[in-house]
DNA sequence: CGGTCCTGCTGGAACGTTCCAGCGCATCTA
DNA sequence: TAGATGCGCTGGAACGTTCCAGCAGGACCG
């Protein structure tokens, strides 16, 4: 147990505690200790001076009993080893703390609906005062029943269905990346996508890709699903080898991949087949991790404002939280940029 | 507010409710909540039975302030950014949600010593049941104090001077490193750390670098201190080039960095300026990132065993809150393993 | 000078659990 | 059959706050 020294008595001080040296009533106590004004200034400091006597520190499971509410803000991310998430999920935890509050994290790793339906459950039983979701989650219906109205929620950058968001421009920065391989003369120019919980910010990304290559009046082609790692792809349902769509004579020149974890599982994909990046195949990814920076890396990809996205993200749901922000769901966008590195050059000739 | 369908006054039903629903008292709801035995199967059925019908869900906020004492388990981070520190949080998270506790992540960034505790403090007075660091402190002495003896504590990996410790052999993990240089047939190697956050840490690998070349007859140099980044070095206080250090005619032909993200901040540095990797220099890491595998990095390096380290931490930190583990502190160690990948080589000739 | 208003402080009630002493009743033992 | 034992259940107390109605007493107003 720990007893401040002056206090040996082996419990922690309580308010009773303090009142009682200090003179006042408990109700005086509480006052000073959460600054409501009504309070005089003597009696002010008689009682900060008790509290420092006896090393009262507020018991906040009482006081969120009483409240029955939390200062705690909970952050479902998608998988913290991932170095996109990794990311926001310090940025937010930055934000969330200069506001007062304690970020919980909940990792959830994609693969297992029942699994991240208890996570959110045994998170929610912490009674969070808001949730910021990072991550994806495919049985949405489960999870809107668990949250309830009960708790704000906001979604930074992933989906714009439910709840507030806050996200990039999908498309836009999808066409960016898109117009850049144009601008370069590439012609042929494939959609990789690798991971299924990313679904609808990959299918904006999709659209702004297809958007691009119409407005060049060049073809756009279907997703490519590929999972990282492995030979093979399906396009449509259908089964296809990856080999063949990148770098062959038919094959694509291009390719801009949903994310960049991806585009860098792709570059390893080419180092091992002698595909050379960017002479026979540029590739653009999507959210400029870190990683993606590194000279052996060296990706060109779309920048996602990260820092705005985890400010802004927070800001929503304390506003709704205080009741400050009500009515419908609001979904902000922020605006991407394209960072050229060496992964994208002209066509070979 | 949240309701259930069946109990739309507003506000969650209580333990009161199932019980007059159940026509019994609030004590046998509270056993049958609890798994409590002394309560018959017919009770329980029925107790369980209004509890489904009005979807009472305990209320852990009175929960935890009636027990004065949470299943939050608190995990200090160093920097959540980092992928090292990404997946063992990760993996601490998971061992954690197996035991029935929910982390409550701290990111720390090593910096600011007054903002670390302020995110210390903050993070206690949630009262969390155990805390499980994986950041390194300057300023233990103000931790120390701000925690008391009032939570158990476990250092995963970092330290071993404070509270129980699950460490991976840092000296041992060096050896390795700096054996397989020798084997290859280096005699200049240097030994090159980044961050000041893991002194101890730090420490004990220089001394396994200098006990695997002492024991070779070649010659160990002391700590050369690099800020990523910068062409500078710092060697016991003065001041010096880090090219002049490395693949010269008088430089090392070989690196031992304390860290793989050192090492590949390295590998940069050498790409930028055309130091050939093995060819030139031969680089060795430690911890084995992701990032370490990639083909385009593949650093050699020596692998801690994460897995066991979040689950030996946690498990010890568990028996130190249910009362399994007693006396004084406990230092395991767990056993490194080098990982050869393609940045060393046999010195040129 | 009586009433009203404000300021500073008080004390009780409430929050929803857990924990524990204790009680009635049936069963076992001598 | 009386007493002991144990099982299943009960009701009160406690946990440390917050919130709120209310109360003195001084200042201000008509």
């Amino acid at each position: 147990m720990a007893s401040s020294p002056t206090h040996p008595s082996g419990r922690d001080p309580t308010i009773f505690d303090v009142a009682a040296l200090a003179g006042v009533s408990k109700s005086t106590v509480s006052n000073v200790v959460r600054g409501t004004d009504g309070v005089s200034e003597t009696t002010r400091a008689r009682v900060e001076r008790a509290i420092e006597i006896l090393g009262y520190r507020p018991n906040a499971l009482a006081r969120q009993f009483v409240r029955q509410r939390t200062t705690i803000l909970g952050v479902l991310v998608g998988d913290l080893d991932n170095p996109f998430y990794g990311d926001i999920a310090k940025r937010v935890e930055r934000v969330a703390f200069r506001s007062g509050y304690t970020t919980m994290f909940c990792n959830i790793e994609g693969e297992d609906d029942d699994f991240a339906l208890s996570r959110v459950e045994a998170l929610l039983e912490q009674r969070p005062a808001g949730v910021v979701f990072l991550a994806f989650f495919g049985r949405s219906p489960d999870i809107e029943a668990a949250l309830g109205k009960s708790v704000p929620v906001v979604f930074a950058g992933l989906r714009e269905d439910w709840g507030d968001s806050v996200a990039v421009s999908n498309s836009l920065g999808a066409k960016l990346a898109t117009q850049h391989l144009i601008d370069l003369g590439h012609r042929r120019i494939a959609y990789v996508t690798t991971r299924g919980v990313e679904q609808r910010a990959g299918q904006a990304r999709h659209r702004g890709y297809q958007s691009a290559l119409r407005a060049a009046g060049a073809p756009a082609g279907p997703p490519i699903h590929w999972e990282p790692g492995g030979e093979r792809v399906t396009i449509k349902g259908r089964e296809a080898s990856l080999r063949e769509e990148l770098g062959g004579p038919d094959g694509a020149t291009a390719i801009f991949c949903s994310n960049d974890i991806g585009a860098i599982a792709l570059l390893e994909y080419a180092d091992r087949h002698d595909i050379r990046i960017p002479g026979d195949l540029s590739v653009v990814g999507f959210d400029d991790v870190h990683l993606a920076s590194l000279a052996r890396i060296s990706l060109t990809t779309v920048r996602q404002p990260l820092d705005e996205i985890a400010r802004v993200s927070v800001e929503t749901v304390l506003a709704r939280m205080a009741g400050d922000l009500v009515g419908p769901p609001r979904h902000l966008q922020v605006s991407p940029s394209l960072v050229v590195r060496a992964s994208t050059a002209p066509p070979a000739a």
